[in-house]
DNA sequence: CGTTGGATTGGCT
DNA sequence: GCCAATCCAACGC
C-alpha cells in the first residue's frame, strides 16, 4: 500500500491502459480545512480520441480543453443540471483522451463526504461518478488541477486490483460506441455504482475460475 | 439566439 | 422500474 504519487508517465499512455490499472489506487482529495478524503478506486472508463461517446470526438472546445492538454490532470465537467464529472487526461499531449473515474470505496475522511453528500451510508458516499465528485466537493474550481503535482487532488499507487479481479462493460449512459466495452471495475465490489450496462465479462487475461460473492 | 439533450441521481409508483 | 429535476454546452438557424 503506496502512499507515493502516480507519475506522470502512468497517465501518458491509452486511456484503455490506464482505466484499468486505476483501479485499488488511491484517490486524495486535500480539502480546504486540510483535511485528506480518500478512497480505493473501484470503477473507471475510457473515452479515447475518435470515439463516437467521448467529449472530446468534435474536436476541442471551451468545455472539454482540459481534456487536450498535458495527461495527468483533472477534467472536471457539468451535466443533467445537477452533477460534476471528474476524469484523468490521459494519452499525448493534445490527443484529447481521459479515464471517468466512476466509483470509490471511501477510506478516509468518511464524516466530511457525508456532510458534502447528505447521505451517511458508505455505500451511497462515492458509489457513482456524481456521489464521487460532491463528497470529494469537486466542481468546476478543479478542472485542469494537477494531479502529479497539485496540492488539491491527486492519486497514489494504492494497492493496484488483480488482473483476475476486473471486468470490463459497455460503458454506462451513453447511445453511441457500444461496441466499445471500456467500462472497468472491479468484480463484485459492493462500492461498484448502480449502472445499467450489459453484461460484465472477464479480461481475456484473467480466465481462471470464478470465485464465490 | 433558441433548442436539445446529456459519461446522473434520488424519490416515487 | 420509471421519471422529473436542473443547467449549460453544443449545434442549428
Amino acid at each position: 500500500m503506496s502512499r507515493a504519487r502516480l507519475a506522470r508517465s502512468f497517465y501518458s499512455r491509452t486511456a484503455v491502459e490506464v482505466a484499468p490499472d486505476l483501479l485499488g489506487r488511491t484517490l486524495v482529495r486535500r480539502v480546504a480545512s486540510g483535511e485528506r478524503l480518500a478512497g480505493r478506486i473501484v470503477e473507471t472508463e475510457a473515452y479515447e480520441p475518435g470515439d463516437p461517446a467521448s467529449h472530446g470526438f468534435r474536436g476541442p472546445t471551451a468545455r472539454n480543453a482540459v481534456m487536450f492538454g498535458r495527461p495527468g490532470r483533472l477534467y472536471v465537467y457539468f451535466t443533467y443540471g445537477n452533477h460534476w464529472m471528474m476524469n484523468v487526461v490521459t494519452g499525448a499531449d493534445g490527443e484529447g483522451s481521459a479515464v471517468l473515474l466512476r466509483a470509490m470505496e471511501p477510506i478516509d475522511g468518511l464524516d466530511a463526504m457525508a456532510g458534502n453528500r447528505g447521505r451517511s451510508r458508505a455505500l451511497d458516499l462515492c458509489s457513482g461518478p456524481g456521489k464521487l465528485a460532491q463528497a470529494l466537493a469537486v466542481d468546476r474550481g478543479l478542472d485542469g488541477a494537477d494531479l502529479v503535482a497539485g496540492p488539491d487532488v491527486w492519486i497514489e499507487h494504492g494497492s493496484p486490483a488483480h488482473v483476475a479481479d476486473v471486468a470490463t462493460s459497455v460503458r454506462v449512459g451513453i447511445r453511441t460506441g457500444l461496441e466499445r466495452r471500456w467500462r472497468f471495475f472491479v468484480d463484485g465490489d459492493r462500492f461498484v455504482s448502480r449502472g445499467r450496462p450489459g453484461p460484465p465479462t472477464r479480461l481475456p487475461s484473467a480466465a481462471r475460475a470464478p470465485r464465490p460473492r
